[in-house]
DNA sequence: CCATAAAAGCAGAACGGTTCTGTTTTTACA
DNA sequence: TGTAAAAACAGAACCGTTCTGCTTTTATGG
C-alpha cells in the first residue's frame, strides 16, 4: 500500500492514466494555440508536443476544435445545477436570469487566463462557430432540466432553453450585452414591445 | 443582330457563361447526391462531371455544402419582401408569422422534387447545420429588413430576427411543426405562460 | 480588325484534419 | 501467470480545400 493514498473515488490505474493522457493533449493543444494561434498549429505539431501519436489525439478529442473545449461539460453542469436547485417555488426563468447575466459578467470581468482564453475564441471564427455549437448542443440538456424541475412540458421548455440560449449568444456578440438580456428577458416575461 | 435575340436584361456573354457553368456544377452535384448520397460522393467526381476542374468548383461555391443550397439566396430575398411589403400599419411580427407558417408548411407538403431534396438534406448531418447555417447568417440580413420597415431600432429588430429564426428551426425539427409555432408566436407577443 | 488586359478556367501538386490498418504495450483480473 | 480488453502507436490513406503557374475566352477601345 503506496503512502501516496488512493482514495476510495480513485479510479484505477487505467482511468487516471487516460486522464493524464488526455490532460496533456488538451494542455499542449492550449498552450500553443495561445501562443501562435489556432489555424497556424497543426495536429501533428500538438500530437508530437504532447508526446502521443495522431491517433490517440482524435481517441480522445472528436475534433481540433473540441481540443479548446476540454472543461466545457462543467459549464453546463453549473447551468443545470443553478436550474435543478434553485429556491423552492421560484420561476425557473429567474433561474435562468440569474445564471445567464452572472455568466455574461464573468466574461467580461474573468481574470487574465481566462480573458487570453477567450480572446483566443473570438478571434478564431472556427471556434467561435464551434462553441456556439456547444451551447445549442446543450439545449436539449437544460430542456430536460427545466421541464424535470417544473411542471412546464418538454415541449415549452425545449422552446425556452432555446430562445434563452440564442438570446444569451446574440448578447455575447453585442458591445452592450447587458442591455440585449434586458431585452431579452423582457419579452419572454411580457412579450415584444409594440412595433408597428 | 442574331435572331435568339438578346433582350437588354440579358447580361453579356461572359456572365452567361459563368452562369451556365455554375448550373452545370450545381446541377451535377445535386444529381449525384440524391442518387447516391452527399457522403458518398467526391469533388473530383462532381468536377468530372460537370467537365470542370476542381478549383472551378471552388471558385463558385465556398464548400461540397454550398453546391445542394444553390438558390438559398431567393428564400430571403422572398422572406425580405414579405416583410417589407406587407400591408401598410400591420406589425411585422403577423408578416413574419404569416410567411414561416407558409414555409412550414411547404416543407412538408411540397412536391415530390421538394421533397427527396428535404430527405437528402434531413438525413445529412453536414447539410441540415450547413442549412442552419444559412438561416442565422440571414438574420442579420433579417434584421435590417425589419429595422429599416418599421419603427424598430437595430437591437431590438436583431432579438426579434433571432428569436423568430430560432424558433423556425427548432420548429422545423419538431414533429408538430405548428403547435411549436403556436407556441413562439404566443410568447412572442404576450410572454412565456407562466411556470413554477 | 486588332491589341491588350481582365476574367475564367485548367491541371495537378500540396496542405491539413481526420480516419484507417495492422501492430504493440499496458492494465485488469481470474 | 495467462489472457483478454483497452490504450496507444506508426504511418499510410482519404478527401475537402487551397495554391501555383499556365492557357483560353471575352470585353473593349483604338
Amino acid at each position: 500500500m503506496p503512502s501516496t493514498s488512493q482514495r476510495p473515488s480513485t479510479p484505477g490505474r487505467r482511468e487516471r492514466k487516460k486522464a493524464e493522457t488526455r490532460a496533456a493533449i488538451a494542455n499542449a493543444a492550449l498552450e500553443l494555440f495561445l501562443e501562435r494561434g489556432f489555424e497556424d498549429v497543426g495536429i501533428r505539431e500538438i500530437a508530437g508536443h504532447a508526446d502521443v501519436a495522431v491517433a490517440t489525439v482524435f481517441a480522445h478529442f472528436p475534433s481540433k476544435e473540441a481540443l479548446v473545449f476540454d472543461d466545457d461539460a462543467a459549464v453546463v453542469a453549473s447551468l443545470v445545477t443553478a436550474v435543478v436547485e434553485r429556491p423552492a417555488g421560484s420561476p425557473v426563468l429567474d433561474a435562468l436570469e440569474h445564471w445567464f447575466r452572472t455568466s455574461a459578467r464573468n466574461r467580461r470581468h474573468g481574470d487574465q487566463e481566462f480573458t487570453r482564453f477567450r480572446d483566443l475564441v473570438d478571434r478564431t471564427p472556427a471556434l467561435h462557430d464551434y462553441w456556439q455549437g456547444l451551447w445549442r448542443n446543450h439545449r436539449t440538456t437544460l430542456a430536460h432540466a427545466v421541464a424535470d424541475s417544473s411542471d412546464t412540458d418538454l415541449a415549452r421548455a425545449e422552446l425556452l432553453a432555446t430562445l434563452v440560449v440564442e438570446g444569451y449568444l446574440l448578447a455575447t456578440e453585442h458591445d452592450d450585452t447587458t442591455a440585449t438580456l434586458d431585452l431579452l428577458f423582457r419579452t419572454l416575461r411580457g412579450g415584444l414591445p409594440a412595433a408597428g
